[in-house]
DNA sequence: ACCTGTGAATAAGTTCACAGCA
DNA sequence: TGCTGTGAACTTATTCACAGGT
């Protein structure tokens, strides 16, 4: 099974894994069953044993998973063993929220500059992040940043994720609602706050 | 086909074409086939097609779809027809920044409602909504109030989910990074921003 | 007794290819 | 001719059931 192509969904449950074992962690559990892995983040053990299963023998029988390496190894897969920087773009509500927000060190992401339009904001601080002239934007090739986060209106986002790749820049997490044009070669995530809203009526019973 | 069941799948894309589908009416577009909302969206045509298929027949041969006929379908599909009333809780950095957010009114949605536990900013009015004491969330029964978005600190997540269901909401979009457990007639729909970030190193080639 | 790892069976979702209508 | 609508083929993902270690 080892050698077969690895499902992408199998990817998309990586990290929600890495969440659970650290609250595993936190408990002092040095070994963590699947069943007992499921409790924690809400996915059948046969499906959490199968995911692990296409990335090599991580497991004890009869005794489980031991924490610490299970989490070094899926950071391993998902290339989070080297710290990864990221660059952000459009600091607004959204971007300052961001900027502001602590849940990204578990996974060895740092957002390491912040990019703006607006005079009035370029020049501030925020957690050690100097927000700077857009127009420096391409000089991120130089600090080696593969990573950005883009927070800007609709009509602008085509045109911040061309110069993002041509400052180099793989992998794109987007916030802004639109359909994005980008070489195969560079990955984008979008992320549709009102979308994913709109989806929930759908699956409410009629009241 | 209409009348087997409907693939998770096709709802998750309906509002993707509805975002289109308001992109080629700003253009006066009257008409659209497949292939050109495509263009607007970065799916296939088939694809599009085959999940409109599911509901009935929208289109016309050698036509293609009428655009305000397509977008009140799949308002229709989606329960966006009549307005749906969302409350806010947690009103942090991410809080105020999906207070502030514009893009809910084309899905018909609305945050009618804030709440916060910090009494330095309860009472302060953010776009017509005054946010008020957490120790009124029940009240939101009253105002028929059925989805709500959550942006608390995970530790007090699940106790707020608790506080919504039982206040009536069916219906929630959490910010939290944790699994919260949920009885089988209420939808949540997490968005967890650290970990969509933390897919994107594993898609992009080795530097 | 307990828990992993996995082939096989099942289910879900996508893509194809083309009939059928405007 | 142009474009939809859809069975059928194909691909991808989930679930089962149990062999095989500890």
């Amino acid at each position: 099974m080892r050698y077969s192509r690895i499902p992408d969904e199998t990817i998309r449950r990586l990290p929600i894994y890495l969440r659970g074992l650290i609250l595993a962690s936190e408990q002092d559990q040095k070994n963590i069953s699947s069943t007992n892995l499921a409790d924690y983040v809400g996915i059948f053990p046969w499906q959490i044993r199968k995911d692990f299963s296409y990335f090599g023998d991580f497991g004890t029988r009869g005794v489980g998973y031991n924490v610490v390496k299970l989490m070094k190894e899926i950071k391993r897969i998902l290339k989070l063993n080297i710290d990864q920087k990221a660059a952000l773009v459009g600091v607004g509500n959204l971007g300052m929220a961001i900027l502001a927000f602590p849940g990204f060190g578990i996974y060895g992401l740092d957002i390491a500059a912040a990019f703006d339009v607006n005079p009035k904001i370029i020049g501030r601080k925020i957690k050690n992040i100097t927000i700077e002239n857009i127009s420096r934007l391409s000089g991120i090739k130089k600090r080696k940043i593969k990573l950005a986060v883009i927070a800007v209106p609709r009509k602008a986002a085509q045109e911040t994720v061309d110069v993002l790749i041509k400052a180099g820049v793989r992998g794109i997490l987007n916030f802004s609602p639109c359909y994005l044009i980008v070489p195969k070669k560079v990955k984008v995530i979008t992320i549709d706050i009102s979308m994913d809203m709109a989806r929930l009526p759908y699956y409410m019973p009629a009241s």
